[in-house]
DNA sequence: CCTAGATGAGAACGATCGGTACTATCAATT
DNA sequence: AATTGATAGTACCGATCGTTCTCATCTAGG
C-alpha cells in the first residue's frame, strides 16, 4: 500500500499539474490542433506519466473538461451564495462571466469549444457541454423561482442563450464589452419576467 | 467513372461541386477532423483539381466560408425585403434561422465553428467570422433604425448575442426549439427598445 | 543498502496528414 | 487526326500524429 510520498513524486500533484497545463494549451490552441508533445512540454511531464494517468488523449480531454465544468460550477455557486437573494443573484452570475471576458486572451467556454471541435461525434465533449448547459439552466431556474418569476423555466433557458451568445461573441471578437452587453439584455428580460 | 458530357468538364461547375461537397463534410465532421481525401471522395473530384482550384486546404476552407457567408447574407437580405417593414422584418430574420435549426443534423454557424476550431490563430476563419457578426450587427441596426428604435446600435448588438447564442445551443443540444426561444427573447427586447 | 514505484527523456512504430507527381482518359478545338 | 486542357485515379513524399516501449534517475520504505 503506497503511502503519501514526497512532493515531486506525489501522483496527485503530478496529475493536477498535467490537467492545468493541458487545459491551458487546449484552450489557447484548440484541442485537435494540440499534439500530446505540446502537453508534455507545457506540463513538464513525460508521455509515460500522461498515458498512465489518462489512458489516451481522449481520456485527457475528458478529464480536463470534467475538471473545468466542476470548477466553473463551484465558482458560480460561490458568487451566488455571496450575493443578496433575488435579482442580484442572477446578475452576479453575469458579473462573474464578464470578469472572464476581461481576461487577456479569453477563448470562450471550454465545453462549448470542445463540442464544436468534436461536432458530428457523440462522445464525452458533447455530453459534458450539454451537462454544462443544463447546469446553467437549473441554476437560473432555481434563482428565478426564488426571485418570484412568472415562468422560471422559460426565462432560465433565455438567460442561457444570452450567456452563451455573449461568451461566443466575446471570444470571436476579443471584446470584453460583451459582459456589459449581456447584463443589459438580462436586465430587460428580468424586468419582463419578474 | 462516366463523365457527364458538357457539365463535369466545366471548370465553374467543378469548382462549385467541390465547394458544396467540402461545405457538407466540413460542417458534418469538423474542419480539422476532415482530411483532403474525404473531400475528394465526397466531391468526386481528384486532389489535382482541388489543389488547382484552391491551392491548399486552407484556401479551400476560406473559399467554403466565403461562399457560405455570402449565401447566408443573400438569404437574409431576401427574407427581409419580403417582410413588411418595421418589427416584422426583424422577426423574419429569426424565423429564417429557426428554419435552419429545424434541419436534421444542424451543426451551427459555419463561420463561428471555424473560428472556434481555429482559436488562437488570426487567419481567414476568424476574419470571416468577425465579418459575419458585423453583417448581422449592421443588418439589425438598419432595420431597428427604420423601425424607430431608441438606440439601434445597442439593440442590434443585443440581437446578435441572442442569434448566436440560440444557434450555438441549438447545435449542441440538437434542439430546434431554440428558434422559438430566440423569437421570444427578441419580442421582449423589441418591446423595450421600440 | 536495496528494492519498488513514479517519473523524465526520448527513440520507435504504424497510421494518417497535406501536398506533389505521374499517367490515362475524355471532350472540345484546330 | 492531332492537339490541348481539364480531370480522375493513384502512387508517393516528408511531416506529424497518437501511442508504446526502453532506459536512466529519483525518492520513499524495508
Amino acid at each position: 500500500m503506497p503511502v503519501k510520498a514526497g512532493e515531486r513524486l506525489d501522483p496527485e500533484a503530478t496529475r493536477a499539474r498535467i490537467l492545468k497545463a493541458a487545459a491551458e494549451v487546449f484552450g489557447r490552441r484548440g484541442i485537435h490542433a494540440t499534439g500530446i508533445n505540446e502537453v508534455v512540454e507545457a506540463a513538464g511531464a513525460s508521455k509515460l506519466t500522461i498515458y498512465k494517468n489518462f489512458g489516451s488523449k481522449e481520456g485527457l480531454v475528458e478529464a480536463v473538461l470534467t475538471d473545468r465544468t466542476h470548477r466553473v460550477r463551484a465558482w458560480h455557486n460561490s458568487v451566488v451564495e455571496q450575493a443578496p437573494p433575488g435579482r442580484e443573484q442572477i446578475l452576479a452570475v453575469f458579473d462573474l462571466v464578464a470578469s472572464w471576458y476581461a481576461e487577456t486572451g479569453f477563448r470562450g467556454c471550454a465545453m462549448m469549444n470542445a463540442a464544436t471541435e468534436d461536432r458530428g461525434q457523440d462522445g464525452a465533449p458533447r455530453r459534458l457541454a450539454r451537462d454544462h448547459l443544463a447546469f446553467y439552466r437549473e441554476l437560473f431556474e432555481r434563482l428565478l423561482t426564488q426571485a418570484g418569476a412568472r415562468d422560471p423555466g422559460t426565462t432560465a433557458r433565455q438567460l442561457v442563450v444570452v450567456l452563451e451568445g455573449a461568451t461566443l461573441i466575446s471570444a470571436v471578437d476579443q471584446d470584453p464589452g460583451l459582459g456589459a452587453e449581456a447584463r443589459a439584455i438580462v436586465e430587460t428580460l428580468l424586468d419582463s419576467a419578474l
